[in-house]
DNA sequence: CTCTTTTCAGAGTAATTTAGTCAACTATAT
DNA sequence: ATATAGTTGACTAAATTACTCTGAAAAGAG
């Protein structure tokens, strides 16, 4: 398994799109903005995550994507897969050739490790993140920044920190 | 946590350690020649090693390295993180501020991966993993193999195990 | 003292991966 | 028609990884 920025970006997009998950297909620049993405990115994930089968693309004006599963069947690992290559953490691909012609000392302890991320990113769907308090709280208040954006209101967002 | 190859070779090359922890030091040649890791390589994996207190090194000939702990006591966390800077699966670095000013969406979801890990990493010990069974065998075929080109001998030791 | 074996330190580097961009499409609603 | 939105694939800059190279310095053996 592999755990990269591009994984994580996907399964942003991927909640985000989950959260919206109205009739209305949602488009890549409303992600875009409000999971702070570029479009362009989004764009290469997407295509990925249309050729896995996760969603589902409506092209066109008032086009977009929509979840191509129940949320709930949309595991965090399904999403991550989806864009990144599984690398295997043993050095061997499962093969058991690590070293030389026999395995390494720790091929079953990576075996392990990855079976045990596997488990994890399994056991949460995009259905039941969005039924967590948290996180619907940050939705909310990620599209409240989206609706001030877009009356153009005089409220900067005042970005002191970073 | 970051999970490189960078960090599997510390932890081949600390369990090798383990497994040859008798009185006299190991030298790292020895321990590059049976885990096929180059020589400076692990010399620049050994000196992270060191300067976290994992080991301790006898300079001159006879020298190597010895554990400076009981091998139960050092954990597969330890020796990654010695090796590794640990990254962040989050995007923020535990702030709260993974998008502008809010967490992202995904945060908590990273966090209890790294937690999960760590837990996983953390309860694995070289002590434990040395008296593995599998990793026993493979450990006596590494060391016959050894043995055949010091001596250079016909005498194969037959090691018919499984 | 000198030779050899070992660790120690840090700079350098080639290959790969990441995190994108750019440009030129195609499909569809109005 | 035209604007909107997805589709595709080539391209690239920056960072990271996985090393190597060089040249020490320490310590024991002769």
């Amino acid at each position: 398994m592999k755990l990269t920025t591009k994984g994580r970006y996907a399964v942003n997009a991927m909640l985000d799109l989950a959260l919206h998950n109205d009739k209305a297909p949602i488009n890549l620049t409303d992600i875009s903005a409000r999971q702070d993405i570029s479009l362009t990115y989004l764009e290469q994930l997407f295509s990925k995550l249309r050729k896995k089968g996760l969603v589902e693309s409506i092209r066109g004006p008032g086009g977009g994507y929509r979840l191509a599963l129940d949320a709930d069947e949309i595991t965090i690992m399904r999403v991550m897969y989806a864009v990144d290559e599984p690398i295997d953490v043993t050095r061997c691909g499962g093969q058991q050739n690590c070293m030389g012609d026999v395995r390494c000392l720790t091929h079953d302890l990576w075996l392990g490790l990855n079976r045990h991320i596997a488990e994890y990113l399994n056991g949460i769907s995009l259905g039941e993140m969005v039924r967590m308090n948290n996180v619907k709280q940050v939705a909310d208040r990620q599209d409240a920044i989206m609706l001030k954006d877009v009356t153009h209101m005089a409220a900067t967002p005042s970005d002191a920190t970073h």
